[in-house]
DNA sequence: ACACAAGTTGACCATGCGGTCCGCTTATGC
DNA sequence: GCATAAGCGGACCGCATGGTCAACTTGTGT
């Protein structure tokens, strides 16, 4: 059997160990943010420490798979917006769903800040949701409901920008929303004045 | 004489001694943003670490004097501006000034993510702030530049979400500029769509 | 049933942090 | 000048963290 997988299949008990870690991994940064221990995440996964360090071998590598993990997810959504009748509505529901993330999520409001983004892991699928970006914002300014000179990159940049402002603190009470229809409305046709174009290098 | 002061004037090299104390904080956490040591500060400061701790309890109450006089720096720029003869440029020019606020000190971006902002000296600030900006909201409304339903508030965090979107990251660019028009246009009269009220709480 | 490798574990280590303390220096008032 | 207390500094402490390791357990193929 020439194509046969040369390393073995990993043991059962370690596939739902790592399932658990993962878990419990995401559950923790969304509640306390990336600073979170190594022992709480592990403590909380119901495993030693070291299997963390055996599944992951660094932290920094475990938040990456984490955080483009989320990435992930808002992708998907994303890219079944795509078949939605409404390009307006699917783009801002899209941008709905990428503010809700950051707000369930304190880890991800401060990914934005920190170096994970550097990793490539996250880079990878960082440009993964920007693909599916810039497709939705192709179908809405293709319907013309949005002004011609805004990029995937700006809805997605505007998205975190939402969520920014969205007070990360106390405020579970969804005054987000707020902040969101008025930066869609930024993006709008109607009414819009020219932008200043981005630099060279950009 | 009755209305004297009780305590003797502090020293003069201990005046010399806070104010380098001051400078090195503001520099270091603008270029490494908040997490960076008290020893590094001090040594930048040319002082011992002891020495800031004489002068600031705690480095919580270091980094909320930083930030709160950041915030008041902004204030001060906001409270000319208020002078100025055209409202709606002189808002802009607010939202700008807090951008490059943003965009030139790390630490001000991550600060709105963390817990500083419960410093009492920093919620201080944060409402003189507050007021200015809501002023200046008020003079671009009651020319009619601004939609009715912004107040002074959503400009602030529509600030913050400016230079959320400016890509924290080596983007030293200035792309942020793009944003912030973008999301002014939102801010607009013209074209405003209306707004989903906020929750009862806030 | 057995042997063995894959996997687990928690004690352990090095490091770096915020914060303390006490002996020393120095500005200040007379 | 001198006495005095305000100010200074850096060795030091306790603690938490990311990461290692060697002894032990357990799933798996035969």
């Amino acid at each position: 059997m020439p194509a046969e997988s040369q390393t073995r299949p990993p043991r059962a008990d370690a596939v739902r160990n790592r399932e658990s870690l993962l878990v419990a991994a995401r559950e923790a940064f969304a509640e306390h943010g990336m600073d979170v221990s190594v022992s709480e995440i592990a403590q909380r996964a119901g495993i030693g420490k070291g299997t963390v360090f055996r599944h992951f071998a660094t932290k920094e590598s475990l938040t990456a798979a984490i955080v483009s993990g989320r990435l992930d997810e808002l992708a998907v959504t994303g890219r079944t917006l795509l078949e939605a009748a409404d390009p307006e509505a699917a783009l801002l529901e899209f941008m709905t769903a990428g503010v809700e993330l950051h707000v369930s999520d304190r880890s991800f409001c401060q990914a934005a800040t920190t170096d994970v983004r550097r990793d490539p892991v996250v880079r990878a699928a960082a440009d993964r949701l920007s693909g599916v970006a810039e497709a939705l914002t192709d179908r809405a300014r293709r319907k013309g409901v949005i002004r011609g000179d805004i990029t995937g990159q700006d809805v997605i940049r505007m998205l975190t920008a939402a969520c920014q402002a969205a007070a990360p603190d106390e405020d579970v009470t969804g005054a987000w929303r707020r902040y969101l229809h008025l930066i869609f409305d930024g993006l709008r046709a109607e009414g819009a004045r020219p932008l200043p174009p981005l630099p060279p290098t950009a």
